[in-house]
DNA sequence: GCGCCTATACTCTAAATTGGAGTAAGTAAA
DNA sequence: TTTACTTACTCCAATTTAGAGTATAGGCGC
């Protein structure tokens, strides 16, 4: 049995230290509230339970439902103390996958109206996600959250969330616009329009560029819970 | 040999396609300009051209420098093929790893230079990305970009970079600011200030939330490209 | 009171992926 | 000439994912 924790185990951690539950509340929590922050297959959430418990973070209780058994799980001081010791440590850098990027990269190998529809179904997506989280942010409204009692905290959560979205939906909106504008998918008359754009963009520029440094040797590395780069 | 292209398989014949790399070289472009948003291991680069290679979608060609030996890749006409038929396909949604929320959400068992020192390392993060927004931004004003020719693409996604860059680091200034406001991590009086913020965060909300709806079973499902959920 | 459907509550496994360690040759600088 | 760094990979153990599979519970219609 590895002694090591990960990102996940402090999460599940995170999340039972809220109240007991048992593992099938915490899945479907899960999806409703990590989901989106620390996304992480089902099966390992149900394996990272038995690890905490065997290790003494948590504390599992089987119940029953009649015939059928199931595992309702607390946190114990241990692990409420793993979890103090775990907000001392380096923190992991913010990461994300987004396909669509990638697709723009290629988008004039194909044609105009795949980008726009994969362009769609981004926006499409963040509607999606906006939509949850103005549900979220109707339930702390109305006093009924799981975690009313922690406005304060999650209200920041919520800020977040809400004003990456509305930034991935704005830039969505304005590519959209920018590349229906296009008779086609083809450079002719678009790169000096694109230097003007990119001129103006929010960011400093170094002084100058003539030697574009070295790259760092390896992959996104994340920073482990020692502090040592792994 | 499994038949099956992933989302990684794409990235790295997107890669290829601008022009023909070394495996090497194609690992290090990749830290540059594919970390952010496709991030991966090094060695699934080295396994995937091959793989691709095998596929004949990509073709390897040994070169020698000395008596080392070096694999250069370019497009097949059957790879350009394959991304063209995948730029049809459904996109995988937008997905993040955000360690520091998890933290956040627990910040009230640490200490409050807990919390704040967390959240001097997202704003260092953000700053050292935005560093190298500002210098990808200058490679294409000074016109020395590899990808030059394709500034009317690229712009868009050093748009969304930096966009969102600013929108995590302007979060990261206000919430570090929030946070040193209060005396201790206590919800004491915080709940009712807290609830007035959350009710200005710019997203509609629903009529009413009764009964929470029931979540989706399972956890983030990202598009297959067969169009199949997974 | 029976069948059907959905929710609960998991376990199991093949396949994929990661994080390194390791090997070896070239190059530059002290 | 020794040392250090860079290029150019291969290899593998350990972890993680995606999904299939198993079984009970409970509500609703008829």
């Amino acid at each position: 049995m590895a002694e090591q924790l990960t990102t996940t185990s402090y999460a599940v951690l995170a999340q039972v230290a809220v109240h007991p539950w048992s593992t099938y509340e915490l899945v479907q929590q899960r999806v409703r509230y990590f989901r989106y922050v620390w996304p992480r297959a089902e099966s390992a959430i149900y394996r990272e339970v038995k690890r905490l418990s065997s290790m003494g973070l948590l504390d599992g209780r089987k119940e029953h439902v009649g015939k059928r058994a199931r595992t309702v799980y607390s946190i114990t001081e241990k692990g409420r103390e793993a979890l103090r010791e775990w907000l001392g440590a380096p923190v992991s850098p913010f990461a994300m996958d987004f396909e669509a990027m990638i697709r723009l990269f290629v988008a004039p190998l194909g044609t105009k109206e795949q980008i726009v529809s994969t362009l769609h179904q981004v926006r499409d997506d963040v509607r999606e996600m906006l939509r949850f989280g103005g549900e979220v942010k109707q339930e702390f409204l109305d006093g009924i959250a799981v975690t009313q009692d922690q406005v304060y905290i999650r209200a920041l959560a919520v800020d977040f969330f809400i004003s990456l979205l509305n930034t991935v939906g704005a830039w969505t909106e304005r590519t959209l616009a920018e590349i229906e504008s296009w008779d086609d998918l083809s450079p002719d008359g678009k790169n000096e329009r694109a230097l003007e754009k990119i001129r103006e963009l929010p960011v400093a520029t170094p002084e100058s560029v003539e030697r574009t440094p070295v790259p760092p040797r390896t992959q996104l590395q994340r920073r482990r819970h020692d502090g040592r780069s792994v």
